[in-house]
DNA sequence: TCCCAGACTGCAACCCTTTGCAGGAAGTTG
DNA sequence: CAACTTCCTGCAAAGGGTTGCAGTCTGGGA
């Protein structure tokens, strides 16, 4: 069904069929109303992709995301893709398994069928967004670039929350169990981690990084039992899960004996045991806070308007059952910071 | 960059430079070489949209799930996105939310900008599904439809692994949380768990249907205490796992009072507390294979070869601390079965 | 030396829409 | 009644590729 078709029995020209749809009020109400019946009888739909070559305008976006095992970025994932559906968009995913050399390729495959690419907690350098910034518009979310939209979060002022709370609660030595260094999430939340550190008097000890999963979280739990921390601050809840399932493995009472507080708020954290004291970050909302973004560029771009939007979204430390106040001795305590571990102070 | 761009810096026509890309076998080797170098320095990349105007192929697939909040989705997403880039396709995604006729919507929204879509967990009527049939070839997962390509999982056996647990434990009664009407898997779950529970001697009640989500699991978890079993078979792990929080929030110990059985396998069931006994069903293997047989289906077609592939997966009883022998007087037991249940009989 | 096959390459049409431009009809104004 | 507007519609080019067909060039056989 070409717009031919539906031109001949209409008895009108294509591009009459065509104004039907983009312009509506350039042809006839009759004609109009004609030509759109025609259509729907015999299901036609504009061809997006020949529309595209002549307009430019592809009206797809592009997702990238670091892994979607992580149920963070499925969450990203539906919020940016109701969105865009809500533009009449429709959009193109992929998942770069935390590679930031597939990430690029991603970006240089991807390009000209879409009109924009929303890239979720980007791993490029510097050096490989540049490569690829000229191909096609891109937007950022949970990573701060400059120049282009970006969605971020407070990570600062979630973790200034955490370690308030774990402070209010009494602790006075914890571990950081930090995640990718080229991720900016785990960058930030280490800057609040000691600008919070310095604040309370609780001291932090870094372990890792580690990656950001599950699995991890078993190996960290280990390395945390053999310092002297009443309490882990992990990256993510998924490394959190991994710290909690591990610690009860080892017969490690948890809030009792030592507090976990994760980071990002995925639904499991509330369906554990003991269900998991995390900061919550907005994730629907980021996906659709970073298709608003890109979409608005555009159109804005073409009135030859500047980028550089940002739009930062608060953060909120959910209190459950994983942080209590340290036990009156520390368990397991050896006395002194295991070998691998480090004060936090600068980068 | 377009093909003519580079056309003219190797001094060739812009047939030559398509065959470059197209048929490398039909241009003499120096004049390749040439042309690819020059390709490469400007980067250009065939527009994809321009050659699937014409050869009417896309290189790009469709993938609906209902709803991404539930990882099973996102594990075969991972699944068929891998493959799909592996044979240099692109893949548009969409989530209906568990509503059969958004379904419809996106298949038709899809179709011209695809090859082909796989539909995961089709929600769709058979009436609804023969109104999009001559769309865009379709593939099926977790749904069995015939002519298609599809890709199952042998649920009933699942099911019988499970219920065979559960008798060798030495339940004699226990409760199936039912899953969405619409669904496949429900239908074939109940099929396979009717047989086993003949087989087995072990009786079923039905309560639900339930949405597959946590929620519904914790509603679930106070009907089941109603009644007399000693075991709960969930639709799915989600549903499982509010079960697991609600019995754990009313005092029900797991596995002493009450065995707890899952379905699907996801992540979390290995993660939370007792992790969850689980029928393990393939999830990215089912992703991928479905894109396999779309993929190999599009090649026949072309060669006139009809359609019709199945591939069924197996499926397996991961068991974990969430079952155990049933308690000597069954806890919580009020001696009649509750308001809304109903033993497992015929549809 | 001539002819022919085989290997490459270029021309031009085509895929499906959109859109600038121009033409025709109807209505308005002087 | 002539001269403009205004409104609507069609023609044709364009957008970036692919591909059937025909032409050029080369090497080999007679």
């Amino acid at each position: 069904m070409t717009i031919h078709h539906v031109a001949q029995r209409a008895r009108v020209s294509a591009s009459t069929v065509s104004r039907a749809f983009t312009t509506p009020e350039m042809v006839r109400r009759d004609t109009r109303e004609r030509v759109l019946r025609v259509a729907d009888e015999v299901g036609y739909r504009p061809n997006r992709a020949a529309r595209g070559l002549i307009t430019g305008k592809t009206a797809n976006i592009g997702l990238i995301v670091p892994d979607l095992g992580n149920p963070l970025f499925p969450a990203v994932l539906k919020g940016a893709q109701a969105r865009a559906q809500q533009a009449d968009h429709a959009v193109f995913l992929a998942d770069t398994d935390e590679n930031a050399d597939l990430e690029v390729n991603l970006i240089k495959a991807m390009a000209k069928q879409v009109d924009g690419i929303v890239l979720c907690s980007s791993r490029m350098s510097d050096k490989q967004r540049r490569a690829v910034e000229s191909l096609t518009p891109l937007t950022f979310v949970y990573r701060k670039v400059a120049d282009v939209p970006i969605v971020l979060v407070d990570n600062a002022d979630g973790m200034r929350q955490a370690v308030e709370h774990l402070a209010a609660l009494g602790h006075r030595r914890a571990a950081y169990l930090a995640g990718p260094q080229a991720s900016w999430s785990n960058r930030e939340r280490r800057r609040g981690l000691r600008s919070a550190s310095r604040a309370t008097g609780v001291d932090v000890i870094e372990l890792g990084p580690f990656a950001p999963r599950f699995e991890a979280g078993l190996q960290a739990a280990d390395l945390v039992l053999a310092t002297d921390v009443t309490a882990v601050l992990a990256y993510n809840d998924l490394i959190a899960l991994g710290v909690l399932n591990r610690l009860a493995d080892r017969g490690v009472a948890v809030p009792e004996q030592m507090s976990v507080i994760g980071f990002d708020g995925i639904d499991f954290a509330a369906m554990c045991t003991p269900p998991l004291t995390t900061v919550l970050i907005p994730k629907e909302a980021a996906g659709r806070a970073a298709v608003e973004l890109l979409l608005d560029w555009l159109d804005q771009k073409s009135l030859g308007h500047t980028a550089g939007a940002q739009r930062t979204l608060g953060t909120q430390l959910i209190v459950r059952s994983s942080t209590a106040a340290p036990p009156r001795v520390s368990a397991g305590s050896n006395g002194r910071a295991a070998r691998g571990a480090r004060q936090l102070k600068g980068d």
